[in-house]
DNA sequence: TTGTAAGCGTTATCAC
DNA sequence: GTGATAACGCTTACAA
């Protein structure tokens, strides 16, 4: 059988330009042209061509098109987890916005991990795409190295910071909760807790933290320690961090500041189930404005990004560099502080 | 400047195979067999071509190894959002296990149209994937034609139905809500309500609604229109719908089936503003079992699908279609009823 | 407007 | 174990 040592039998080869050409009588020059410059060809000839492709099946093989255009229509992202919606929405929007512009979307998750994130990256790279959406910025140098290499624009969505030398398509997480942090010490409360998610390799959630410190410390307070919980982002790990925190030695915190909503509604419930009232007793905050945010009792105060439009814009970045364009440097998006019922002037006599 | 009319500028053009061959003062073929087959070429050699590629920052270009090798390690996944954990779920699993074979994925997500995900599946197969997996099995027959006719292997996930003309990994919708229906039904019920996402091109929908009216009808019993309210998924769509069924003419139902624990979740918080006590007076069940599910007083009665592992399955057999085998057709996966407090024995008297 | 033919950057065959 | 060289399927100057 040694006649067979063909890269394909010709019973499964699909049908190639030449086909289309010679079914309808003209050059593979005029097939490609019927598909990529319609205008240039006469209305005949090309009704005759896209009779035969669709007689035979025939698309454009990618491959062959990448090589002899040097454009593969593809685009990368690369995000921590699709677990966690803030993420998945941002994926989602720009999936969409790239579709819309001929443009397929590789996903790569690293599970918070720089490693599996380089990985992808190099991956994605050796598919050739043609753009690259980053969430952060905290990734091996070679990350970038390799990108600049291929001379692949990129973006970092998510964050911001204004001395970032990447393109940023984000807002600033330490300003967020800063922000997050005043509303409480202008409601009085003076007593922190935070319950946070793990910060190995992760800029935002650092920048967070620092967002909380700051500006405490700008009041002359700080934390302590044993009020200081880093863990899951889940309900579960919300609720046994409030009840460690409410339990530890020394005065309570007024306020429990969350990495996330899911961290605040689980330190919400605990406090309810430990007989704590809140705003009353203990004001409590999340981030995100998660759906469940709006539906428990009290409603959970929160901050509201529009992760959406941060995977749009992100694409719409993207799409401007394919197109030659350099995009304006982005100012950070905003922060909604959603005050809901769950944070209240802090208890009498315990604003200190 | 007419001179300039080269495809890509001098300066601009990135290494290829023949750079690194010439560095390292071997031919093409040396450079390809010592990253592809690197037993096949000696190791001093090896060692100089390595170097000289590392030196070049130079990676094979895809597309010419797509051409040459007619592999592209590409697969495809469509979905129809992103915004629901399902998918997210499925998707996400579906990504680390291609990612393990080397194989990157693309993410398209049709948003519940079947012209988005037909769009979707030709972008695709156009850029040459390897394997693709579809959610469902509502699609325009082009979408399989156009599949078959590129010899792409691929799996329908999130449903499974005996007599499906594909590879199916999913469970089934309609067996899934039977049960549901019968564990209420075993419990006394005999008048039900019914709040579910819209059916419009969604074939799991259709099936889990079918699941409940034949458990119903092997009763006797049915739905009263009144009773069934079919819109999006969200807690807002829950409780109106809730409020409505309730405030309907007519004996109320004592139980209600939501499509999945969003609904639910909506649906016990308005019985409860409404002063309906849950379960005694009214059982809700809910369907993903979601987290917040058993964070709710009562907990939620639900089902339990491991939605990540539809999506490692899903993989493990496409990438068994890659390596020339023929997965053997799976049994449907299970489904677990969670039962927690939002489901009681009928209220006395309400048995019918 | 259309055809000719030269790439695009690999891999795979074959001869050495 | 290594090197020539012919594909792979398309796009795009350029010529006609």
């Amino acid at each position: 059988m040694s006649g067979e040592r063909v890269r394909r039998a010709p019973d499964t080869r699909l049908s190639s330009a030449a086909d289309v050409a010679a079914a309808a009588g003209v050059s593979t020059a005029t097939v490609s042209r019927t598909f990529n410059t319609p205008h240039k060809v006469a209305a005949p000839i090309r009704a005759r061509v896209q009779d035969a492709a669709e007689r035979l099946g025939w698309t454009a093989n990618a491959a062959g098109r990448a090589l002899a255009s040097s454009r593969s229509y593809i685009a990368g992202a690369v995000i921590p987890t699709l677990d966690d919606q803030i993420f998945a929405a941002q994926v989602g929007a720009m999936q969409a916005a790239f579709a819309t512009a001929g443009i397929t979307l590789f996903l790569g998750c690293s599970n918070y991990d720089q490693t599996q994130a380089l990985v992808h990256v190099r991956a994605m790279l050796a598919r050739g795409v043609e753009a690259l959406a980053l969430v952060g910025e905290a990734y091996p140098e070679e990350v970038f190295t390799a990108i600049k290499a291929r001379r692949v624009p990129y973006t970092v969505t998510y964050t911001h910071r204004p001395d970032s030398p990447h393109h940023c398509v984000g807002f600033s997480n330490r300003d967020a909760f800063h922000a997050i942090t005043r509303h409480l010490l202008d409601l009085g409360h003076r007593r922190f807790g935070l319950i946070i998610q793990p910060t190995q390799d992760n800029d935002r959630v650092i920048a967070r933290v620092a967002g909380v410190r700051d500006a405490l410390d700008e009041q002359g307070l700080g934390l302590r320690l044993r009020h200081v919980h880093e863990g899951p982002w889940s309900i579960a790990f919300g609720r046994t961090s409030l009840r460690a925190i409410m339990q530890a030695d020394g005065p309570r915190p007024t306020a429990i500041v969350c990495g996330n909503d899911y961290l605040a509604i689980g330190a919400l419930l605990e406090a309810q189930a430990l007989g704590i009232r809140v705003p009353t007793e203990l004001s409590i905050t999340g981030f995100d404005d998660v759906a469940m945010a709006s539906q428990t009792t009290p409603g959970l105060t929160t901050m509201w990004i529009d992760n959406a439009e941060i995977g749009r814009l992100a694409a719409q970045d993207l799409l401007a560099c394919l197109a030659g364009e350099t995009p304006a440097p982005r100012p950070p998006l905003a922060t909604t502080l959603i005050g809901r019922g769950s944070t209240a002037v802090v208890p009498h006599g315990q604003g200190g």
